[in-house]
DNA sequence: ATGAAAGCGCTAACAA
DNA sequence: TTGTTAGCGCTTTCAT
């Protein structure tokens, strides 16, 4: 079924069929001419061919959303608010999954827009990332999704990292700790260095104990780096309560601390951050910083689609609100355990 | 950058530039023009142009991989293992979720096919499934993954559900259980029904408990159905053992157990099916059927692959092997419970 | 308001 | 082995 199939059922001329089956110029076109087309376009069930338009138009009505790692929990609701918000504006979308290593990066954005895609979502930038540095300089619509790039000008929508590790710390605080460990994501990364740069500061702030043995930096987002920061984190002091960077440094942190023959929380209390899938059924039940991720996606498609259709390159900064769930890994802070610390770091 | 411009730089016609470039009609054109033409296009840094390829070639080389919920674990890692293979034979991956809803799998198959996708990897098949039996008989290249649909004569991939039910049976018989209990997913979708059925039969021949008490149907797979599901269970019988249909009702079971004062695994063990990601972290880490994910997504790939480039139209069904992963919600009959059991059923 | 005609970038018969 | 030519299905300027 072609334009011109549906042309001649109607009796006109492919060019109008045009005009009066695209919403833009159906105006071009009389009434009665525009419903005899689209009866025949139904008729015939009649598809317009995507190829020939972008071949045409030079647009392809497709997006790519690159995610460093598809298979994290975290991934997928973004992706599901992104893909709905996009697919109710005409597009749809492709996912790439970079498995976290920049050239495969690079790889996906050169394959992304060798297959025309109109923009891009991209949800696996580093801060230091030439290859996001360089779709900036082309000036090609995309917004970056929970992690930022220094130095580009590029549009991105995350949560409200600040708010989530205040809210964090000031339960921690009712709660009566001050010995409060960061185990932070790596610097390398946008959230592991804002939350890092929140923590410290509001702990100052707060007049916790600011000894720097308190912060513990990660090497990757993972249950196994968090474990590994948790060790690091008792051999150098002895915190009541642990902040960690997500949701997965914290399941690695009570396991470390579950390995050491501490209990969570009687002993140690742990704050994660994201509220993926499932960490509601963990033992403990994990406290975390709930980031609308559904709404992240969604935000950033609009964004988006503002900038693919209006052609207006926003380049601000949007940071959803956050809020934070308790459950069963935070309780109040042991007495002695917390003496000890402020006598060790005092 | 069009071919054009290689074939002047080179100095050649377009279409022996065309030539030169294509693999498949590399031999056709002289050693050095297709160096010189190579030559031209990496200095140029041409791209074909994948819109114009497809207008003539009637080819998109994009797949199309539909999944009935993205945010469930288990599809991500089936996603992974098809793109990959997927991007390997040159072709790019569009992902569509139909959020579980047969009339979002039908429109997702009816944009899909309009965005002339090559071939379909379905997730998301129920056995009464108008869409697929449709793309069956116009003969377009899918293959079925996890799921299989009745009637119609499409390939699947597939974890070997019966191994794994056999697998799951023989160690709670090991551990001294006879009363086992089946919470089974829903019996419109191939697995719940393959499942119920494998189970069954395999209680039969060991010799067990065949009251119909112990099998409860779950209306979907979730942890919210599995609560319900184990909730009905215990009102009907008294089993020491529940095999469920996945690891979500498996979850909902040890959540409804604990609703009752029942401890797992010391009064009741439960298994899961599928090992998705973080069941080991929970309480207790679940004993599971491990289902090679990555795996049955990449076999059902190569299969597509091979249909679409060979036209082989295979319709064979493939059950990939399957583990038993033993860890903490299976343990030893309770003795006293099991004797109440076979009292009441007896 | 509609028709005519050109052309997006590529491939594939056909010719030479 | 290479050049020529036509055309995939659509949009869009220009004429009418």
């Amino acid at each position: 079924m072609t334009l011109r199939d549906v042309a001649e059922r109607a009796g006109v001329h492919p060019g109008t069929a045009s005009r009066a089956l695209n919403p833009e110029t159906q105006d071009l076109v009389s009434e009665a001419t525009v419903r005899k087309v689209q009866h025949a376009a139904k008729v015939l069930a009649y598809r317009p061919n995507p190829m020939a338009r972008g071949l045409k138009t030079n647009r392809s009505t497709m997006v790519a959303i690159v995610v460093p790692d598809l298979s994290n929990p975290l991934f997928p609701p973004i992706v599901r608010g992104a893909e709905v918000e996009l697919s109710r504006a005409g597009y749809t979308s492709i996912i790439a999954d970079t498995d976290n290593e920049a050239g495969r990066e690079l790889a996906a954005f050169a394959a992304l827009r060798a297959r025309q895609v109109d923009g891009l979502l991209v949800a696996s930038a580093r801060r230091d990332d030439p290859a996001i540095a360089e779709l900036f300089e082309q000036g090609v619509p995309a917004v970056l999704i929970n992690r930022r790039s220094d130095g580009v000008a590029l549009p991105a929508v995350t949560g409200d990292d600040e708010r989530g590790i205040e809210l964090a710390i000031a339960h921690l605080r009712e709660l009566g700790h001050t010995a409060i460990a960061h185990l932070s994501g790596p610097r390398e990364l946008s959230t592991g260095l804002s939350r890092q740069r929140t923590f410290r500061q509001v702990i100052a702030e707060t007049g916790c104990d600011t000894s720097p043995d308190l912060v513990v930096e990660c090497e990757t987002y993972s249950v196994e780096a968090g474990a590994e920061g948790m060790h690091e984190l008792l051999e150098r002091a002895r915190p009541t309560a642990v902040l960690a960077g997500n949701d997965q440094i914290a399941v690695g942190a009570i396991d470390a601390l579950r390995e050491r023959g501490l209990r969570c929380p009687e002993d140690v209390s742990v704050v994660g951050f994201n509220d993926m899938p499932f960490v509601d059924k963990l033992s403990p039940p994990l406290t975390t910083v709930r980031v609308p991720h559904a709404e992240v996606g969604a935000e950033a498609a609009r964004i988006l689609v503002r900038w693919m259709t209006r052609g207006e390159a926003a380049s601000a900064t949007t940071a959803l609100p956050v809020e934070l769930v308790v459950r069963g890994s935070t309780g109040r802070a042991p007495v002695r355990t917390a003496q000890a610390v402020s006598n060790t770091s005092g």
